[in-house]
DNA sequence: ACCCCTGTTCGGCG
DNA sequence: CCGCCGAACAGGGG
């Protein structure tokens, strides 16, 4: 499910535990959520440490603890988190549980192709230092769009946009929605792209990504109905503009969705 | 039973 | 070494 809206919206639930001490955590170290991760030592050094805050930058998670401890968390496919009573009923795939004496900050991931890491010391882990800017930001610009779509000509656009070292964040819907507002189809070589071609698809980014934070970031809300998500999963989805009857192929790799009328 | 999946990583290939 | 592609990962749902 989540990519960088649904990401926003799963770190805040995490929230109403700030400023709280965990009491106990609850994980089982063998589960490929943990993989090359120091288990023993997060329960130690956890345990004891309160919740300070978090930040997110593309799919992925920091969440910062007292006595310089952070966890980090991807949630890939299946990856959710919510804040739950602390004497919640924990379940098959609640892997990870922070329990405080008021809730329990529980993640859940029934296929485990998220994360999650423990880093110990004063500065941010390694891996948290991020490579691409934050679409949202004005950091990511035109050089940068420009620079990163020179480097990849040769793979589909689509491919591109899935890349998360240039487009921090975009997963398959949202890729598609970028395309289809910019008018270009998904297995069009990057390399072919006009320069109107460029410029809209990164006028369309910020704007999805934009509006996806308003919508799904805040309250987990859908974006607007004139958006094409709301047909790209239909068997008979159709153009939000012209009604036209969506196609839908693999495009480097994934499930694509376009209206043939308005992309070329 | 069979096929699908809003993600990443790795091995193979050119 | 670089870039691209398909398979693998694991489980639930249609």
């Amino acid at each position: 499910m989540p990519e960088l809206a649904e990401v926003e919206w799963f770190r805040k639930q995490w929230d109403a535990g700030r400023g709280d001490k965990i009491v106990d955590v609850r994980l089982h170290s063998r589960k490929r959520i943990f993989r090359r991760t120091n288990t023993r030592e997060l329960r130690e050094r956890v345990v004891g440490a309160s919740l300070e805050n978090s930040s997110a930058r593309g799919k992925r998670m920091l969440f910062k603890f007292s006595g310089d401890n952070w966890i980090g968390i991807h949630l890939g496919m299946t990856g959710k988190m919510r804040a739950a009573p602390a004497d919640f009923r924990q379940a098959k795939h609640d892997h990870l549980v922070l329990c405080q004496t008021k809730r329990s900050l529980v993640l859940t991931d029934s296929r485990q192709f998220g994360r999650v890491r423990f880093h110990h010391g004063s500065d941010e882990p390694d891996w948290w230092k991020g490579t691409a800017p934050e679409i949202a930001t004005r950091d990511f610009d035109r050089s940068f769009v420009d620079r990163f779509l020179d480097r990849h000509g040769q793979a589909p656009i689509k491919g591109v946009l899935l890349m998360q070292n240039g487009f921090s964040g975009i997963g398959n819907w949202m890729a598609d929605e970028i395309l289809w507002r910019a008018k270009v189809l998904p297995s069009k070589r990057t390399r072919k792209l006009s320069a109107g071609e460029r410029a809209a698809i990164f006028r369309a980014t910020k704007f999805v990504v934009k509006g996806a934070l308003e919508t799904t970031g805040r309250d987990f809300s859908d974006p607007p109905k004139s958006w094409l998500i709301h047909q790209k999963w239909k068997r008979q989805g159709i153009c939000p503009k012209h009604r036209t009857p969506l196609k839908h192929a693999t495009v480097a790799g994934r499930t694509t969705a376009w209206c043939p009328r308005c992309q070329k």
